[in-house]
DNA sequence: TATCTTTACTAATACGTTTTAGTAGAAATA
DNA sequence: TATTTCTACTAAAACGTATTAGTAAAGATA
């Protein structure tokens, strides 16, 4: 249908070489002369011709794309990341193709082989469970890989993630400073690194102040579902309480689903989120949180990447993007 | 790096077709010996070998890869949709090459010609400004092209969309019905079709219940720094206001920052959105909304998008999408 | 005038596939 | 035994590009 470099070359009776040199500004070097330029750039522009990027990147070996992996494309905390992904490399010339994972490892099976056949010049990866074979497929294959956010401890790649820890326990900190004595984690039953290192921080906060501990896990899977009932149940079991530490956004709201539907001031003491929310600062009582400065994150997800792709495939470091408390209380 | 099947055929000792063909399943139709057939397939695995998706597409003329083209994938209306048609695309087979435009014409040029070049079988547009003589291109180069969410009324493409006028009328005939005899309408400055047609139906409402007519038109472009202000001050102006409709949910969410932040109970009297969001059933006081039925939108879409390419491009049609309204007072 | 340079191109090969026409040898048929 | 049919493959062309070595013609040099 589009016409190719072929039949330009027929229709201007020159060769295919010549075509190809004048579309890539190579005329000059390859004395090429002026005018036949001019007749070249003029007829391209006149029938506008667009290159086959698929014969390029055969020719090239460069696709300039790269493929960007992550849970779920829709959600407030990966969209928002997408974007910036996206800004940053196409000030690079690259492009994106993503493809979210919804937690299902068939579907990231099938989106990295996709993304190696379509010979991406490099991934970014936010790993949900049992990705580490998938991990080891891409390096196998040398595509530059960048995993952030969450990682797999026995696997070396270069990793861009926040100081869990360190971000839970200042969140404790902070609760404990607005003068909560008793308060409680809501966090879900993941294994996940990263949450696992949120509850951890939180227990050795209350080893070390002497509060007692109090963690509800609620099921990843079918939180919907039984979620909010769950945390009704537990926040009457828990007398005492002052205050709720949610590990994510989501569980968040979840929470204040909760607490709200059974009416009037249900909860009169402070929530707060790991993860901000475009709308927890209109909320009443406001709401606090460790935000993720999702920019910095894809600054370097990208700068990292580039560089990989660039100058090859170097060993794997970790960069810690540090967190910011957002204090509304 | 990888390996390509003439190395395979090389060291299997067989020719390239005999791999090509048993890989793709067509040994029995090529009358390729089952042991053969086996020696191939057991190397194949073992050595993990992908096919180059370039070169594959380049020889069939098949990229399966869509295009889809919005203005901003991390917000709370494109993300929702983007993955919705990607789970839908996943199932036939079919990738997304996606990109936000932001507004910017420039970008949304460079765009679409990725695009093209990367021989996407067809395009998912929700175009903004100035898109005119993109889906032109998009046309003359046959590349079936499915428009949602906005059209430009004087090019003919399939477009899916919801009726702005019908849900907008229906918006204010509920806020009507909850008691607002004073309503107030904030929109854009912006002559999007799917805006007038929001703002029109108002008008029309207003003229027929003889209700006086307010609107208030903010600046796309300088929402963050101006809005806020803006709105607070059109409030203060406007006395006897009794409510406000909102055309976007972003507009919404900016409205409750600004009467908020004076403290207190600024507004007691409804607010109303077009277009939902995931906590507007949690605020205080909740706010009723249009709701958009997102993955109806995309269904449609994916489907006619589908179809143009398996049948060839068709005589563009509308597909009208209704809408929900969600009661909330 | 014979040789060397320069100019302005082109031919040929490669990238990694798919696909169709072709073929050598074995088996079946007459 | 000569011909036809099968079997199990392979050769070759095509997709649309980039790249490098090559070349014919014109001009410069000695």
């Amino acid at each position: 249908m589009a016409k190719s470099i072929k039949e330009i070359a027929r229709e201007l009776n020159v060769s295919k070489s010549t075509i190809s040199l004048v579309i890539n500004h190579k005329a000059e070097k390859a004395r090429i002369s002026k005018e036949l330029e001019r007749r070249v750039l003029d007829y391209v522009e006149k029938i506008g011709y667009k290159p086959n990027a698929l014969a390029k990147s055969l020719a090239t070996g460069r696709s300039n794309t790269i493929g960007l992996i992550v849970e779920n494309i829709g959600d407030s905390f990966f969209g928002p990341f997408a974007l910036h992904v996206e800004e940053l490399l196409r000030k690079k010339n690259y492009h994106v193709l993503y493809s979210s994972t919804l937690g299902d490892p068939q579907n990231a099976q099938d989106i990295i082989d996709f993304m190696l056949e379509k010979r991406v010049e490099g991934i970014i990866l936010a790993p949900t469970i049992n990705l580490e074979e998938h991990q080891r497929k891409i390096l196998e294959h040398k595509v530059p890989l960048v995993v952030f956010d969450r990682n797999s401890p026995d696997i070396a790649t270069h990793y861009v993630h926040i100081d869990n820890g360190d971000s839970s326990r200042k969140a404790c900190s902070y609760l404990q400073s607005i003068g909560c004595k008793n308060f409680g984690l809501i966090t879900i039953d993941s294994d996940q690194p990263q949450m696992l290192a949120r509850k951890e921080a939180y227990l050795e906060f209350c080893a070390e102040t002497g509060m007692q501990s109090r963690i509800l896990q609620l099921p990843y899977h079918r939180l919907k579902q039984k979620g909010i009932s769950a945390l009704q149940s537990w926040v009457a079991k828990n007398v005492g309480l002052d205050g709720l530490f949610f590990t994510t956004n989501y569980l968040c709201i979840l929470g204040l689903k909760s607490l709200r539907t059974e009416g009037g001031k249900q909860f009169d003491f402070p929530l707060f989120s790991f993860d901000d929310h475009e709308l927890f600062d209109i909320l009443n009582p406001k709401i606090s949180c460790i935000q993720q400065p999702l920019e910095p994150l894809a600054k370097t997800c990208v700068r990292v990447l580039l560089k990989e792709i660039d100058r090859g495939i170097s060993s794997p470091k970790e960069y810690v993007i540090s967190t910011n408390l957002i204090k509304r209380q």
